[in-house]
RNA sequence: GGCUCGGUAGCUCAGCCGGUUAGAGCGCGGGAUUCAUAACCCCGAGGUCGGGAGUUCAAGUCUCCCCCGAGCCA
């Protein structure tokens, strides 16, 4: 089964912030999921470089726009090498063949007689790169939004017809598992009842940005541009066609985006590609945003976390858990440098961490450095082997409904239970009687066996921790076989078992 | 101004179609233990479930009004 997932094309306006990462690692969580389970996976990323904003920036600064886009578009490649983020295409938008890309689907979309030329004014906000509802000339509009004064603009621009679609968009916003989380569904409906005007997919007098092809000084639009984006990351990545893309890996199964564009992606995307015979994504997931300690980030409050910074100071094995474990996918939430410390360090270092620290060394000490032998019989009505079944389930399910935080909780209440359990058994009591050998052998390697299952399940939310948790356990990993490995009993007993390491070290708070 | 979504223990949040003593994790306090990374395990907090009214045998859980916060549209 194909998989395809995206995140959203970044502006390139600015170097990458937290935002952008949370969203691209929650997305590298699902594609590597996808990827376990066996789908055809096609993970997309890239940015938007195209717009007057770039433009101004760039002359801001005295350079080239196509500079500045080379320059910060670097810094997302880098930062994505960093957080080693398994993406397949990253698509910048002043590619050719993107921008072959868009002059063909415009073709479509005109052939299917939805553009036409008309006449826009308005005050317009270079920062929502948008006009707004508000004609009155004499009075200068404000945006709220970026504490700015808009432009006032008159211009001819060409037009898609959207509200030619509004019975299709509504229909498909009514869907119930088309726009996440639900709680935003009712939003977009409302916006849609409301009826569909269309918009303007041209700007003139904009240097940096596609030439329409048949109207000279036109120059596409930011939706009919960067979303386009998703379409040429396949059709890149794949080698291929927009008529062929059916099978190459389109429609998307999922955009994940800020939820301040779920608006774009789910009402204008879609209708855009029914004009151009395409088929529509299956799900957009509009994801919540972060705040610093109660704070919006902002670089006037400077008070912006530096993705960079954060992967150097702690790792991208706690970024991630931080991010995935402790917020609600789709609600916002706030970034606390004092709860990341604490949620690491019980999490990762002292219950999944120290779980596997405590059994090794009694596994080693008691049995020759190595897993105890067994009786095959008496691991398979073993507690612990139901216990690890239900995580299983509860974690696969989690991720197929893009719950994460679900998901880590299934795999982190798995090690508790099994920590419970040691506590209960207190295998160090027993093993002073040579009659309970047996039992504690059994023990002993169900609790090393469930340790695996959790390295396992761990692979999509923190890599390097579950490869080192599975390295400890002389395990290797075939992760083209993960559902099967997932499976009770795969530990060999009798293996040998190296030294136990902390898996990670317990970070310390500094109060600022 | 219209609409949407939230307001549950100190903090972050779960609580589906209304029903036994309202839950989890963290923090905090106490206890137990030694296999382990001062870790792990157990116990506790007595929270008017934002406020008010209503429906019902019974309401965080439904209805209405109000307050606060976030957002969408104007």
């Amino acid at each position: 089964m194909n998989y395809t997932l995206t995140t959203p094309l970044f502006y390139v306006n600015d170097k990458p912030h937290l935002g952008s990462a949370y969203t691209t690692v929650a997305c590298d969580a699902m594609a590597i999921f996808h990827r376990l389970m066996g789908d055809n996976v096609i993970f997309i990323t890239g940015v938007d470089e195209h717009g007057q904003k770039i433009e101004r920036t760039a002359n801001m600064n005295g350079i080239e726009p196509k500079d500045h886009c080379e320059a910060i578009s670097k810094k997302y490649i880098d930062l994505w090498n960093k957080y080693e983020i398994s993406y397949d295409s990253f698509v910048r938008t002043s590619s050719s063949s993107h921008i072959q890309l868009v002059e063909e689907f415009y073709e479509r979309v005109k052939k299917s007689g939805d553009i036409y030329l008309g006449r826009q004014q308005g005050w317009y906000c270079v920062g929502c790169e948008e006009y707004k509802d508000n004609n009155n000339k004499d009075k200068a509009y404000f945006c709220d939004t970026h504490q700015r004064e808009c432009e006032w603009r008159d211009e001819e621009n060409l037009f898609f017809k959207l509200s030619k679609y509004q019975k299709q968009i509504e229909d498909l916003c009514n869907k119930p598992n088309f726009i996440n989380p639900k709680s935003r569904q009712r939003e977009i409906v409302n916006f849609v009842s409301n009826g569909l005007k269309d918009f303007s997919i041209s700007r003139i007098d904009i240097d940096w940005g596609i030439p329409v092809p048949d109207y000279p000084g036109h120059t596409f639009y930011v939706w009919f541009d960067a979303l386009l984006g998703y379409l040429s990351a396949i059709t890149q990545y794949k080698d291929t066609k927009l008529d062929n893309l059916l099978e190459d890996g389109w429609p998307a199964d999922v955009h994940f985006i800020g939820k301040d564009i779920l608006r774009f992606h789910a009402i204008y995307w879609p209708a855009m590609l029914i004009s151009a015979g395409l088929d529509i994504p299956k799900k957009v997931f509009g994801h919540g945003f972060l705040t610093r300690e109660g704070q919006k980030m902002g670089k006037s409050l400077g008070n912006v976390l530096d993705p960079v910074d954060l992967s150097n100071n702690y790792s991208n094995d706690a970024v991630r858990w931080y991010l995935l474990k402790d917020f609600q996918f789709g609600n916002d939430g706030d970034f606390q440098e004092k709860r990341f410390v604490e949620i690491i360090n019980n999490d990762l270092a002292n219950t999944i961490g120290n779980l596997l620290n405590r059994t090794s060394s009694m596994s080693r000490k008691w049995f020759k450095d190595s897993v105890p032998k067994i009786n095959r019989k008496k691991i398979e009505s073993h507690y612990l082997k139901e216990k690890s079944k239900q995580a299983t389930l509860a974690f696969k399910e989690h991720m197929n409904n893009i719950e994460i935080k679900q998901a880590c909780e299934s795999v982190l209440s798995l090690a508790i239970a099994t920590n419970t359990y040691l506590n209960d058994k207190a295998p160090w009591k027993l093993i002073k009687e040579q009659s309970n050998l047996e039992e504690v052998s059994s023990d002993i390697f169900c609790v090393l066996e469930t340790i695996r299952i959790i390295g396992l399940l761990l692979i999509p939310i923190v890599p390097k921790l579950s490869s080192e948790i599975l390295t400890q356990l002389n395990y290797n990993i075939n992760k083209a076989d993960w559902i099967k490995q997932l499976e009770w009993g795969n530990l060999k007993s009798g293996s040998k078992l190296p030294e136990p390491n902390p898996i990670i070290t317990r970070l310390e708070y500094e109060q600022p």
